[in-house]
DNA sequence: TAATTTAAAATTGTCGACAATTGAACATTT
DNA sequence: AAATGTTCAATTGTCGACAATTTTAAATTA
């Protein structure tokens, strides 16, 4: 038996994690709408499961829900709206990293620079979808060491201002700007942690 | 036809209001189970649509969902986590009603002032359910003028600070509070409505 | 032809039924 | 007696069917 239990993935969030990469990798593009059938019959399950996936989905921001005529693709937050997305966000992830860094354990290292590996990996190939996952993984990572209370919040502020990584041009920056994190993190340098964070995320 | 369209309210919206205001008037506690049946009944719809809304206030943060097991009314957060959504509450909201204001009219003016003499009478008369939806509505009031982006983030954010809003002791000072920032809000202070912001938010 | 009305098809909303899972009470084994 | 296994009731998960609503297409009218 694992010490710390792993997470449940119910059905419901397989397909959003699904929906979700497609719409930041760019697959969906802004304001299509999305039928419930389609998705349905894609993962063959029921209307039922993919109605719960796009609440969810909706609640998070990522999809904008109208009663009776289902959900389309959230717009790309203004200027405005997008630089305020990004405190909110840094504030939170700076919290959660300086909160998570006292429980740090050395197979949350090992655990992360995994996480690096697979997005070395992936800026190499190109590979947006991958990149995009591996990004979202990452920090996702000591947000959640925190609390899943956090989890949800910093989702989906961070969803948000993803709806537009698919035009991220220069891939191997976003390497190295999470190699810079996680190097900070090993090093247990909280200063250059926030630092790296403050960079990174924009 | 009215020139700006009232949002529909869904049978989940619906349900989703009364369970969240019975958990931050504290008629749910804590940690207790929280029946699919139950509420269908009481609604007198299906199962089906009370899972619906069960897991939007999931989503949201007042509710925790386990998977098979159904859901609870989330834990308060702790000292640490409050001060945190207190910081982000704060920011959003100023945010919001500094732009909110660039398109304040007098129809607005109006509105705010029947919130603020419900919340008035709520107090007076110690109806704490009242008291809290009202409240919530208020803050709601200028954050959705603003966007509905922003509206289930701040809702997120919010509804977690107030699970423990029952043990609110002096009413009229709540009232007062708000009462400071409608004043301000009328007199177009945006300085004032800051600082009765950051009073009320605490 | 353009605007309006009507009919149909497509899509979402709600329900009841049953399968799968969990939790609790009870029985069995060591 | 403690630990393990078993049964059963309660609860959640999933499905297909049909109702309600919206969208699209066709027919009618001016």
């Amino acid at each position: 038996m694992p010490l710390v239990e792993e997470p449940i993935l119910t059905m419901r969030d397989q397909i959003c994690d699904a929906i979700r990469g497609e719409i930041i990798a760019g697959k969906l593009t802004q304001n299509q709408p999305i039928r419930e059938q389609t998705f349905a019959s894609r993962f063959g399950v029921s209307r039922n499961s993919v109605r719960d996936a796009f609440l969810q989905l909706s609640q998070e921001g990522i999809l904008v829900y109208s009663p009776n005529r289902g959900v389309r693709v959230s717009s790309v937050p203004n200027k405005q709206d997008s630089d305020l997305f990004r405190r909110l966000r840094i504030e939170l992830e700076i919290h959660c990293i300086e909160r998570s860094l006292k429980h740090w354990v050395d197979e949350d290292d090992r655990k992360i620079k995994q996480l690096l590996e697979t997005l070395k990996l992936a800026c190499k190939q190109k590979d947006l979808k991958k990149i995009t996952e591996t990004d979202l993984a990452m920090h996702r990572f000591w947000v959640r060491k925190v609390s899943v209370e956090f989890e949800s919040i910093w989702l989906s502020i961070t969803v948000r201002m993803m709806i537009a990584y698919s035009k991220l041009e220069d891939y191997m920056q976003c390497f190295k700007e999470h190699e810079a994190i996680v190097g900070a993190i090993i090093r247990r340098d909280l200063l250059a942690v926030k630092k790296a964070i403050k960079q990174n995320i924009k």
